[in-house]
DNA sequence: AACTTTGTTCTACGTTCTGTAGAACTTGTC
DNA sequence: GACAAGTTCTACAGAACGTAGAACAAAGTT
């Protein structure tokens, strides 16, 4: 999966944020509330992004409509469970990277996932 | 965590193969091997993206010696298990995206996550 | 100590990715 | 068909990376 830029990033966090399709208009203000500096970008900056994002598959848009409507294509979830096993499969020896990464969790984590497997095995 | 190119991830996945310290012309002569093309790659190529990767903090060296001779400061899993956690600290529904994550591992490997935990439940 | 060899660092360049946005083009409206 | 609103094209600067020659350092040889 490609990897994402900042600015590409704050894009998607805020697609994420919400299933209803958004205008870059939109976007680019909600966007320059965000930042620090509060000084928002062109729109064709938003534009551009905005297809290159569609590009590389993590979004879409509404083209009958005429400000074009963007939305994510998966969910920020989907998208996170995408990149753990984008890692993992990376990983020759899964079983130890896992062990590694078990050791590091919460407590709380570590319920989280014993239920989630009691859960799966339910099935 | 910074993020390796092709030929930095080449490297890496060989001074993770073993623990023990190589040479910069040793790296090159089997990283010529594992490259379909089996062109070799000039010596200071290898020397520049050491370099690199030791100021990344993936690598280290042995200077005391004349060939100086590099290896790996974390494991392989040690690796992976901190990207898994920079993939999830991100997130911030770190259930769901773990849900879905767990609904998508094979039998065996949800097999190996409780037996993981299981034992981590043991300390 | 000067010379030679072997090894390392410096400098550099082409490519790709990303942020940034003006210029040019398109489309729907009066 | 002119106008307004919106989209795509083109462009450029900065960083990261692959790549490697030039310059410099170290260490043994005579």
């Amino acid at each position: 999966m490609a990897t994402l830029g900042d600015l590409e990033r704050s894009i998607m966090e805020r697609l994420w944020q919400s299933d209803a399709p958004v205008s870059a208009a939109e976007l680019r203000d909600e966007l320059a509330h965000k930042t620090s500096a509060g000084k928002d970008l062109a729109l064709t900056t938003m534009l551009t992004v905005l297809s290159r994002l569609e590009r590389k598959g993590f979004v879409d848009r509404d083209r009958k409509v005429r400000p074009h409507l963007y939305y994510a294509v998966t969910s920020r979830a989907d998208h996170t469970a995408e990149l753990l096993q984008q890692v993992l499969g990376a990983e020759p020896d899964r079983a130890a990277a896992l062990a590694r990464f078990v050791g590091q969790v919460s407590p709380q984590e570590a319920d989280t996932l014993r239920r989630l497997l009691d859960q799966r095995a339910a099935d």
